[in-house]
DNA sequence: TGACGTTATGTTATAATATTACATTCAGAA
DNA sequence: TTCTGAATGTAATATTATAACATAACGTCA
């Protein structure tokens, strides 16, 4: 296992050893899968390295285009029914507000993940919320609505892009 | 001025006068752009009648039909920059998670908005967030990250739904 | 082994959402 | 009234996503 990097949470916005952080992670979805039976093929895991590369969002059809590059099928399908898979089991997450993907950085074991993006250079950092537990757990209680899953989305501006171009 | 309904928060999943919970809203609407100079169309003020007519989210192809069915325009821009004047000035909200728009509701005065969208009836109540004051504003605070806007979309099931086909 | 059922992939077509670009019309100001 | 900027009309197209069906790979168990 490669070693661990320094704190991961919110790790996008901060300098890091990446390769370090997208190999612990492949290595991460690899033992989930053995140990659950999952089938991590080679296009899901090529789809996550892709998600890896980088902290940022990436399209269904950016990813296609490098999965057609690698000879891994070119058809929309293909890259959504990985992704599909990528999101239910966890290793990557939809961004709707960019109608795109990021690979899962785990800083949130089973809890809400919340994101950060920023508009100018796209990068994503990923930190956990805790959505039952504020005005929205509090609003949803109190009228009884019944909450299964939740979006937390912030855009802004990243320490690095606050300096240049805000 | 209509009469005022109780209590406006979460209205969509309880039993209101929505007669008047519409009718208020739009007045409110005209009200608002009367004050500031902004130009209420026909055709935007169709599309906030539109959305007010439910509590469900609407996505602009549906809203395009309604608008095409009253003679007010039939191509994809119509729609699309009705809703921009209306999500920028604040009566509607772009639901990411469905692509779709509701009616602005109110409740949140300036604040960030909170969704719960039932996922069986697909009605969307609103609720005020305070994003920056839970586990997320804090993880920004500590990397640095400037939020600007923050999308919080809860789904799940209204109280309604809870009983019937949960 | 080989027949079967299941899961994953390949492929075609199309649906659903959204924008660009440019022409025209309208409302208000000079 | 003429000008200007905002709003609308319209055509074309870009982007995101899914449905439907054929084929291939995998595991199992008779």
């Amino acid at each position: 296992m490669a070693k661990k990097s320094s704190d991961p949470q919110t790790l996008a916005f901060a300098q890091h050893d990446h390769g370090a952080c997208a190999a612990d992670a492949l290595d991460y979805a690899r033992g989930v899968c053995a140990q659950q039976g999952l089938r991590l093929t080679p296009v899901r895991e090529r789809v996550l390295q892709l998600l890896l590369e980088s902290h940022s969002a990436l399209g269904a059809y950016d990813l296609l285009e490098k999965l057609k590059a690698d000879g891994l099928g070119s058809q929309p399908p293909v890259a959504y029914r990985a992704l599909e898979f990528l999101v239910a089991h966890g290793f990557a997450h939809k961004i709707e507000r960019l109608n795109a993907f990021v690979a899962c950085s785990r800083t949130h074991a089973g809890h809400s993940p919340a994101f950060m993006i920023c508009r100018l250079c796209h990068q994503v950092a990923e930190a956990h919320a805790t959505p039952a537990s504020g005005k929205l757990g509090q609003a949803a209680k109190s009228i009884g609505f019944k909450i299964e899953k939740t979006v937390i989305e912030a855009e802004g501006l990243c320490p690095t892009c606050q300096g240049g171009g805000a």
